[in-house]
DNA sequence: TGGTTTTCTCGAAACGTTTCATGGTATTTT
DNA sequence: AAAATACCATGAAACGTTTCGAGAAAACCA
C-alpha cells in the first residue's frame, strides 16, 4: 500500500503550468542567460507560487557534483566526545554554511578496506576533509585515487607523505618552543615530557621539537624524562607514575595533549602533590576541558575552529582554480596562561 | 579544459564485460532472486575485479530514498562546542553506522523561512532528527508537511505540540525528584533554582517539576528563590548574584543545566564562598565539563548517547512498520554524586 | 525588402540506477 | 510427447535534472 502519492514539485510541473519546455525552466533556475526577462520573471513567479525546491540529488547525478563536504574521520567510538575534534568540526560547519554546502560525516573503517575514494564515489562527495589519519598504513595510493578522479580534499592535520596536498595544521615547533620558553622562564630545568601518538602527524613532530628545544633551553637531557603516551586521558594516567617515581623527580610536566595533561594531573593530585607548587603541568591543544580542570590548565592553544574553516577554504580554492598549488598551512599557536604552571 | 575524463565503473560496464543486460547486474547487486547462481557469481566476480561501488545518488533519485539521516539543529554558531549536543550526536552517529546510513548536518535558519520539509526534499533526506526546537514559533505545519510527504522523523527532545510524533527525552520530573530528594537528604531546606530556557521543551518541564516537588520536600517557597536562565553558562553567571544577595541566602543551588550550574559556581567562588561547605550546587545533564570543574559537579545524568540512538531507532521503526505508533520515550535519569553537594 | 546576424526557446539525450512487463528456455506434469 | 509451469534474463521506461545542437523568431543592416 503506497501511502504517499503526493509528489514534489518538479521543473516539469512548472514548465507545464508556464507552457514552456522544462529545459527553459532549468535555465531560469540556474540564472543562465538567453532567456528573455519577461519569460524569466513569469517562470520565477510560478516557481515561487508552487514552492519549487530543486532536487539536489538529480542535480548531483548529472553534474557529478554534490554540493557536499564530506568529513572522514577515523573509526573511533568516542570521536564525537573528543572536544578537540569538535572544535575543528565547528569550523568546518561554519565554512559549509559560507559556501552553501551540506555537511556529511563518515567514519572510515580502514580495516574493512574502505578507501577515501570509495566513499567519495559512493556518495558523490566532491570535497573531502580527511581528519587525523593513522599513518600505520600508507595512504599515498588513496590520495592518488582522489586526485585521479577529481576529488578535492584537505588534510587535517598535516599530511606526512611526500605528495603536495592541501593540509592545515598548527605550527608544532613553535608551539613547543613557546611552551618550553615559558617553563624555562619560570625557572624549570627538569621537565618531564609525555609524548603523543607516534602514528599521528602531530605526535612525532612535537616529540622532535621537544628533543631539539629542551637542549637549547638547557633542560636536563635524561631519556627517562620522556614517556610515550597516545594523546588520550588514559595514557596520561598510565605514564605519569613513571615520571613521579624517578629518583630525581621533574619539577614540571609537559604533555603533548591536554587530555594527557589532565590524566597526569589526576595522578599527581592523588599523590598528594600540589599543582603548580610541587609540580607544574602544561598541556597542548586548549580543548574545552582545559579551562575547567582545577587548577585550570596552562596550555598551548591551537586555533581549532580556524583550522577547520581553512581546510574547507583550501579545498574550495583547489576546486575553483586549476592552477592553485596545494599548500600546507601551519597556523600559529598561542600560550594560554592559566594556573597549572 | 576537462582534466578528469576517467569515469567510474558503472553497472553497465559490468554488464558489458559479463555480456548481460545491466538490469541483471542490478538484480545481483541488490541480492534479488531470479538470477541463476552461476550467473550471479560470475557477475559478482567481475564487479569485484573492477572495483564497482554503487552510486548512491542515482539510487536515491529513483528510489526517492537517500540512505541518509539528516540532523537538523537550531542556528547557533557554537552548536558543536556544546557538549550536551555532542553526546547526543555521538549516539546518532552510532545508530547511523548500525543502519548503514550516512549522516548529514543542517542548521536551520528559521528566520530565513526554510522549513524542515524543504531540507528533506532538497537533499532527499528520508530520516530526520529534529533537535532542540525553539517553540517561539508554531511548527505543527512543518510536521504536517513532513508527514504528508512520507518523511520519517524523531524529535529530540520532547515535542510540545499535540500531534503524536516520535520523540525522545529524559524524564524531567523524575530527574528533578532525584535531585531534590538528594538535597533534602543532605538537610537543605532553602534551595535556589535557576530555571532553563522557557522556549525549550525541557526548561518549563523542569521548572514545573521544581515547583511541585520543592513543596513536597518541604523547601522554602519564596518566589525570589527562582531565577530565570536560558541553559547557558552566561545566564548562570548573570542570575546567580540575585540569589547570593537575598536577605536569607539559600544553602543550595539547583540549576536546570550543568552550564548554568558551572556559571553559578564561578560566581560563588568569586564571592569567597566554599562549595559545598557554604553553598551546595547541583546541575542537570551531566555534560563532559561537569566532571572537570572544581569541585566536580553533582548532577543528574541524562543518557544522552542513548537518547540519540533511540531517536534514530524510532524513526527507522516508523519507516519499516506501517502500523508503528509514534511514541515519546522518556529515559530514566540518574544521580551522579560528586563533590559539589 | 531581403538577407544576415543575434536572441530566444525547444526537444532530445544523458547521468546511473531500479522496476516491471515480456518472452524465452528449462523443467515438470500428464 | 505435448502441455503446463517454473525459472531466468532482457529491454524499455522512469527518477529530476542539465546540456547542447538546432530551429524559429526577432532584430539588425544595407
Amino acid at each position: 500500500m503506497k501511502r504517499f502519492e503526493k509528489t514534489s514539485i518538479t521543473i516539469k510541473d512548472i514548465a507545464k503550468k508556464a507552457g514552456v519546455a522544462h529545459s527553459t525552466v532549468s535555465l531560469v533556475m540556474n540564472d543562465r542567460e538567453h532567456v528573455s526577462p519577461k519569460l524569466r520573471e513569469k517562470i520565477l513567479k510560478i516557481a515561487n507560487e508552487m514552492g519549487y525546491m530543486p532536487n539536489m540529488v538529480a542535480r548531483s547525478l548529472i553534474s557529478k557534483k554534490s554540493s557536499t563536504v564530506g568529513v572522514v574521520f577515523p573509526e573511533n567510538p568516542h570521536f564525537f566526545t573528543i572536544t578537540y575534534f569538535l572544535m575543528i568540526i565547528e569550523g568546518i560547519q561554519n565554512a559549509c554554511k559560507k559556501y552553501n554546502r551540506a555537511l556529511m560525516f563518515f567514519s572510515l573503517d580502514q580495516t574493512k578496506g574502505e578507501s577515501y575514494y570509495q566513499i567519495s564515489r559512493k556518495w558523490l562527495i566532491d570535497l573531502m576533509i580527511i581528519m587525523n589519519v593513522d599513518y600505520t598504513r600508507d595512504i599515498s595510493k588513496d590520495i592518488q585515487d582522489l586526485r585521479d578522479n577529481g576529488i578535492y580534499f584537505s588534510f587535517l592535520t598535516k599530511y606526512l607523505g611526500k605528495e603536495k596536498v592541501n593540509s592545515v595544521c598548527v605550527d608544532n615547533f613553535e608551539g613547543v618552543r613557546i611552551a618550553l620558553e615559558y617553563l624555562a622562564s619560570q625557572g624549570h630545568k627538569r621537565v618531564g615530557f609525555i609524548a603523543g601518538n607516534p602514528n599521528s602527524a602531530d605526535g612525532p613532530e612535537r616529540s622532535q621539537a621537544y628533543k631539539a628545544l629542551s637542549r637549547k633551553f638547557g633542560f636536563d637531557q635524561d631519556d627517562e624524562l620522556t614517556v610515550q603516551g597516545d594523546f588520550t586521558f588514559e595514557s596520561g594516567e598510565r605514564e605519569m607514575p613513571k615520571l613521579l617515581t624517578l629518583k630525581k623527580r621533574p619539577t614540571a610536566i609537559f604533555a603533548a595533549s591536554d587530555y594527557m595533561a589532565i590524566g597526569a594531573m589526576r595522578v599527581i593530585k592523588e599523590q598528594g602533590l600540589y599543582i603548580p607548587k610541587d609540580m607544574a603541568v602544561m598541556g597542548f591543544d586548549n580543548t574545552l576541558e582545559a579551562a575547567y580542570v582545577e587548577p585550570a590548565l596552562t596550555t598551548i592553544r591551537q586555533p581549532l575552529q580556524e583550522m577547520g574553516e581553512k581546510a574547507v577554504d583550501l579545498a574550495i580554492r583547489s576546486m575553483n582554480d586549476e592552477n592553485f598549488e596545494p599548500q600546507t598551512l601551519a597556523l600559529k599557536p598561542e600560550l594560554m596562561k592559566r594556573r597549572s604552571c
